[in-house]
DNA sequence: TTCTAATTAAGAATGATTATCCGAAAGAGG
DNA sequence: CCTCTTTCGGATAATCATTCTTAATTAGAA
């Protein structure tokens, strides 16, 4: 009655593990496909969202892109290169303060906030700078 | 040599201003054709996206669903109902520190940073607690 | 008014993701 | 083990959001 932990349920939460940084389906799949060609892409997918459902993956939209997988689950905020488009994780405390006083100005139940940060990575401005900025 | 202002164009920013809550271009189609009938979804996206390039409008990428166009230009946040996905801005000033922070801390130069809050709206609270939560 | 680059409508194409189908494999129970 | 039930996988069709292509039209400069 519970979910059946298949080869292909273990090599995709495996190569999000491993690819660590935030990888997309896609990525996922041609990760898998090297060591295990019979996988399809359709798998991925479902097994993806499936172990999103059960708590072991986070899901992130991204604008313009494919949905990205984390596999830390802790909560934690994002920064992304508006040059290259590396999506990488901030090192801070979450701020747990301004979910209350969000809650209490919306009346909503309150889950939680995502953070995206926006700006230009070391190695992007190192590039622009040569270009002559 | 510049943008010429067609009027789809009009319609179109038009339409987000009048429309309010973060319109998809889906919505924003749908409440233009109704008047002037002739006008075609791919003029809607290219205008759309040509009106945030030109500053006029922003886009916000939502989980799980089409990108929203907002006519308000000030920096602000946004919560979505984990309910009924209904997607409102927040009330609250732009928290200009934390970009500070965080742009000491990753080494980027910094741009901005979204936030996106996620609870449920009083109004789906009511509806949840007559179903027995 | 004339000229031309920008823009349009229509629909094909693309990219990401989900749904459908059907056979295979796993688990429960005897 | 054998059987029944259910979940899952692979292939592929379908869907959804968005962009691209093309030939015709038009805004706006000269
Ligand atoms: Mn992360
Ligand atoms: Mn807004
Ligand atoms: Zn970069
Ligand atoms: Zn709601």
């Amino acid at each position: 009655m519970g979910k059946r932990n298949t080869i292909q349920r273990q090599l995709v939460i495996a190569a999000v593990r491993t690819l660590e940084n935030h990888p997309t389906a896609e990525e996922v799949y041609n990760c898998i496909v090297t060591e295990y060609p019979d996988i399809s892409k359709g798998t991925v997918y479902r097994n993806l969202n499936s172990l999103v459902e059960t708590g072991l993956l986070n899901k992130v939209a991204v604008p313009n892109g494919a949905d990205r997988f984390d596999h830390i689950l802790a909560r934690h905020y994002h920064i992304e290169c508006t040059n290259c488009g590396a999506f990488s994780d901030v090192d801070t405390e979450y701020l747990e303060d301004i979910d209350l006083k969000i809650a209490n100005s919306t009346k909503y139940k309150m889950d939680n906030h995502d953070i995206v940060f926006r700006g230009v990575c070391p190695k992007c401005q190192e590039i622009l700078k040569q270009q002559g900025h």
